[in-house]
Parts: C-alpha cells; sequence; structure tokens
DNA sequence: GTGGTCTAGACCACT
DNA sequence: GTGGTCTAGACCACG
C-alpha cells in the first residue's frame, strides 16, 4: 500500500507524509479509518519506527489524521480544513520556485499546465501508476 | 540586486541560483555579461564565499553560466539548452509533490493553473513585484 | 453523565477523574452516592473496563470516592481533604507551566485572573455548559 | 543558564522549551541573540543533542526561535504573536484543568489568583529563583 | 562548525 | 497491544 524509494533523495518520512495524504485523497483511507500502526508500518517498508513515528506526528500537526496513545492512528474528520490559509501559502511559493525552474528551462506555460492537470488526475485515481 | 532571505529554510546557494536564473529570464542580466565575482557577491549579500561559490559551479553545470579562469563568470548563450531533459524531470518530480499538497489543502485545479500562469508572467516582467 | 473525547490527548483516565471530581464539585454526585460499576460506566463510555478501573484507583487514592468490596464505589465525605499539600504542590507546578506559556503568547495578567474567576464559577453551576 | 531535572517526569524536552520560553521573556535572551548550538546544549545539560533538537524544532514551530542550517539557532523577532489564538486556546484548556483540580482540592478562589500574579511576577524576573 | 535524517534499542504510560 | 520519550552513534547537507 506504501511504498518507500530509500535511495531517491527524499527523506522517508516525507514520503510516507506525501503517499499516506495521497491515500487520504484517493479515499483510498476515509475519515475514522485507522492506520497501520507505528511498528507494522515500520516492518512493512523496513524502516525504523522513529521515522515512521515521525511521519505520523507531522501528519498529526497538519490534522490529517489524530492519535489516541494507546489505541492508535486515525484519519481525520475534515472539517477544520479551510482555515489552512498560511499552509497554502508555503505551498505556493514551493510551486512558485518549480515554474521558474521550468520555465527557465524552456518548458511552454501551456505544457506546464498540462502536467498540472495530469497530477490532478493522477491523485484522484485509485491506482498508484504515475503518469510522470 | 539580490535579496537573500537567511531564515527561510531555502539553502542561500539554492537562492541565489533562482534569483540569478530569474535575473537572466528576465534579461536583466544578458549573455555575455559578467557576474560579480564569488567575493564581491559574498560581501553584498553577506554569506560566505565558499556559498556563493557553489551556487556558481552549480549554474555552469546547468550551462547558465561559464567561467573563464582568470576572467570571471559570464552569462552563456542559450543554445546548449535542449539537452537538459533530466533537469526537467527533476524539477517536474517537485512540482507534483507540491501540487498533491495543494490539491490536498483543497485548492481548486482551475485556481492552481491560474497561480502557474500568473507565475510565467512575474518572471517575463522586468522588475521583482511579486504577485504572490 | 460524563463525556469522553477520546483525540483529545488527554488520557481518557484523567478525563474520567476530572468529569468526577467536577460532578462532585457541583453536587450532581453527594457523599454517599453510588457510582456506576467499572463494567457500567466502561460500557457508557465506550472504553477498556482496565482504564475506568485505573480512574476509580486513582480516585480512591485522593479519597474522593471509597471502594466496599462487594458493594461498589461510592463518593466520600469530604472531611479528610486537607492533608493533600502534596497534590496541591503538583497541581500549581501545572498551573505555573499554563501559566508561563500563556504570559509568553501575551496574555495581560488581570486577563488571565479573569480566566481563573470564570473557571471557579463554571465549577460551582450544575450544568456543562463551559464559558471557556 | 538553563536547569534540568531529570528525574522530574516531566519530558527533557519540554523543560528546555519552557526554560527558553522563560529567558526570553526576561529578556535575557532577545531577538537575534543566538542559542547555544545542539550539541553545546546536549554537552551543558548531559541530555542528547537529538533531544535538544527536538525542543529547538519546537520551538521554532511556535516561533520563538528561527534556524539558519549550517548557522545556528537564533531568538525570534515577535512580529506575528499577536495570531496564535489557537495556542491560546488549549492553554486556557490546560489552564482550566489545573484550576478545576485547585478548586477541588480546596484551594480558594482569591488564593489561586495570587498564586497566579505571583507567577507572572517571577517570569519578569532575572533570576531563576521560583516561587513555587 | 551548524542542524537534519535515520537507525538500533531501551524504558514508560496508556488501553 | 498502542504511541511517547530518550540515548547512542552514524551519515549527510549547508556555510
Amino acid at each position: 500500500m506504501i511504498q518507500i524509494q530509500a535511495a531517491s533523495g527524499e527523506p522517508i518520512y516525507i514520503q510516507i507524509i506525501e503517499q499516506i495524504k495521497k491515500l487520504v485523497l484517493k479515499q483510498v483511507l476515509q475519515p475514522g479509518d485507522k492506520l497501520p500502526s507505528v511498528r507494522e508500518l515500520a516492518l512493512l517498508i523496513t524502516a525504523n519506527p522513529n521515522t515512521v513515528s515521525k511521519a505520523y506526528k507531522e501528519l498529526e500537526q497538519e490534522q490529517v489524521v489524530v492519535t489516541i496513545k494507546g489505541s492508535g492512528t486515525f484519519v481525520n474528520d475534515f472539517k477544520t480544513k479551510e482555515a489552512n490559509q498560511s499552509l497554502v501559502q508555503d505551498e505556493l511559493a514551493r510551486l512558485k520556485s518549480s515554474v521558474l525552474a521550468l520555465q527557465f528551462l524552456g518548458l511552454p506555460e501551456e505544457e506546464c499546465k498540462d502536467h498540472v492537470g495530469r497530477f490532478y488526475a493522477d491523485n484522484r485515481k485509485e491506482d498508484g501508476h504515475a503518469s510522470n
């Protein structure tokens, strides 16, 4: 369910965070669903429990999941998600930086928007076949 | 001419690279123009010369500038830029990650594309007034 | 009668303790009244009986309730409550930590005292309508 | 400058956070000041660097400090501190819980407010002599 | 030198 | 069983 590329340079805990967000977005994980326990997921992806824990904590901080000590970690109910304007601002800054680089590399504006459209579509699909 | 935000989390050498790319894109820096020397720029932005040097080396590796020993560093001619498909792929991966996050935060696809369009437009203007 | 928020980060047994204390304070539960059995309360709030048991044990240790084997758990007579100076000290430490945080966040001293006054008043009312 | 009680039950990283907040509050640490490096402080208080790092990260997240990779951790300029209403709400919830407990233990309202006043005063003094 | 990430393995609190 | 805290020690990116 979750695939990690240990040699990708992208920190493992970031990969976990993004993949879980994606699963929630695709409704493979729905509000109330229990995530695998820290130790389980660590075994599954052959990572250290601390690393998984770090990912779960950050997901909780972003209100994607809720953690109940002794019980586990659960997908959150989305009610207060509109307020996160500051997070949106941060991400837009990252987006801007990527767009600058791509423009510089000669990627035409329309082509860039096409990619964005494809990424949106990808994250709505059930399967994980990237079209990157 | 170049503004650094040390506390932004973005590495300083990355900020230098992006700002110089932007200046080239906007044609403030034109092919053949001489960049400030490593030491000059380091003084200007109160950074470590090693940091500036690292930025220049990466810009040279991306063929944005050319360094001529004993003379300085110069903006390159734009002709050889098509080969950098791997760089484009890397940047598309970053773009994809940003788009995932923004989609997750509820940003509609069309709104995201609008931002991309604005960013493209920004980088064609002379001045640095962001519309972010 | 007792409401538990499993995802609040506050341990469930602590929530039970505090709510029962509050009910005693408000005289909804009076000296001699019988508390629900461990199993009854566990069912009511869908918690583990061990959790309820832990709460009752701690309440007994603080002399809020008395457990009589084979009969049940009862609200205690209030006479012996002066000795708990160590508990007061512990709570004052928690209070101090909260006050530090609030002062840091810019809450004026008078406003903080007003809140304290309101909390005292709240706990004297019968109903649970918080004015937080 | 920072004193840790390893056996206090209070997590070490929480103690670090609170003591640094206190130092900032007392203006012993002023905006722009450099905190001891993670490794330095770890040696000083004989804790693990990871533990100190955890404290610093949380302080950064609360915008008390700013971290510059390769340079160090610095006390932040307070400009955006008014917006943290949600943090205030969280702390008020903790305060409420403490006040409930103290009321239950028989502490009179006025005495409780006196303690609050003393805590405010303590945090304005230079020395660390607690009057807890 | 700085902080960031990760692992291995320990102990504790909570359910 | 669950997650939370902590230690020891490794490697990396940044300045």
